[in-house]
DNA sequence: CGGGGGAGGTTCGTCAAGTGAACCCAGCGT
DNA sequence: ACGCTGGGTTCACTTGACGAACCTCCCCCG
């Protein structure tokens, strides 16, 4: 088993869950990912409690994932909203990911509630992993993975 | 906001985060795709409570992500080990993403932990979005989100 | 100026889930 | 017969999620 030994304390999987992987988090990202920008939006599609959106919000604005933006609509009070960063649109891919998944195994009767589609071309889109030869591999057993850790074992 | 109403009760990501979204089981499988299928080797290198270990495994085993798998090694009497499906197999985009962000936002010194290549060309690995037509895409805001739902609102 | 109402929370009691340590059982080697 | 190891189970405790109630700010209506 050559590759299971280095330092899991800090992979990049575990880091990512540690900020996003909370319960609520990511539904929360899909959220802002369809367009939903306010508190009361959030509360309302997800049905979350109060609470724990708070908490959620809070913890996304604090990593830089989201931003509270104020903004004033005509003959209301200011209010803010929650927008993704850069930081928090690069977690696009996770979300996919996770729909794909759950388009080819959970769909009830076969048709995923959601399609991404090219906004150039209109064809579907989908998540795949590549090399930067450009070959597109196929799954799993195509890569070879090489930890980068502080090497031992060999010296 | 034109996306903000269609029916999310089974939307595809909270389907999955359903099936692998509680904590540690997507821990789990980054294990299992390095390589691991003994119980005390995940407790190992996870360091979960063993009854949480427990329960996450017999869920993923259930959901046919995993499977336990009888053997033997000589002088020792039979075990099993937990082996990724198919149906786990395609979860790897999912780790992966959640690699990526991690190794671009949390790397505190910039060298990502684990880095992928292909088996056969040996360059590296990454995720992309990908339409039909091979265009590559640059993030979210190339995508156009449709919902298929049983549509409604203008009826 | 007084009151209603909605956005955006906070507080509280309850209940489920995660945690770590201790314990248990089956089988192999001696 | 006895202990060691893998693979768990049980238990007491702490943390987190939940839902309902409440609170505040400020715009609008009267």
């Amino acid at each position: 088993m050559s590759n299971a030994s280095w330092d899991r304390s800090r992979c990049s999987v575990a880091g990512t869950l540690a900020v996003v992987g909370e319960k609520w988090s990511l539904l929360v990202l899909r959220e802002a990912f369809l367009g939903v920008r306010r508190f009361a939006d959030f509360q309302r599609q997800l049905g979350a409690p109060k609470a724990v959106l708070t908490d959620r919000l809070g913890t996304l604005v604090e990593q830089g994932i989201l931003r509270r933006v104020p903004y004033q609509a005509e003959g209301e009070r200011q209010r803010h909203e929650y927008r993704l960063t850069a930081k928090g649109l690069d977690l696009y891919p996770t979300l996919v990911a996770l729909m794909q998944w759950g388009d080819r195994y959970l769909a009830d009767d076969g048709v995923p509630p959601l399609s991404l589609e090219h906004r150039d071309c209109g064809s579907p889109v989908h998540l795949g992993l590549v090399c930067d030869e450009g070959h597109e591999l196929t799954g799993a057993r195509d890569v070879h993975a090489v930890p980068r850790s502080t090497a031992v074992t060999s010296g």
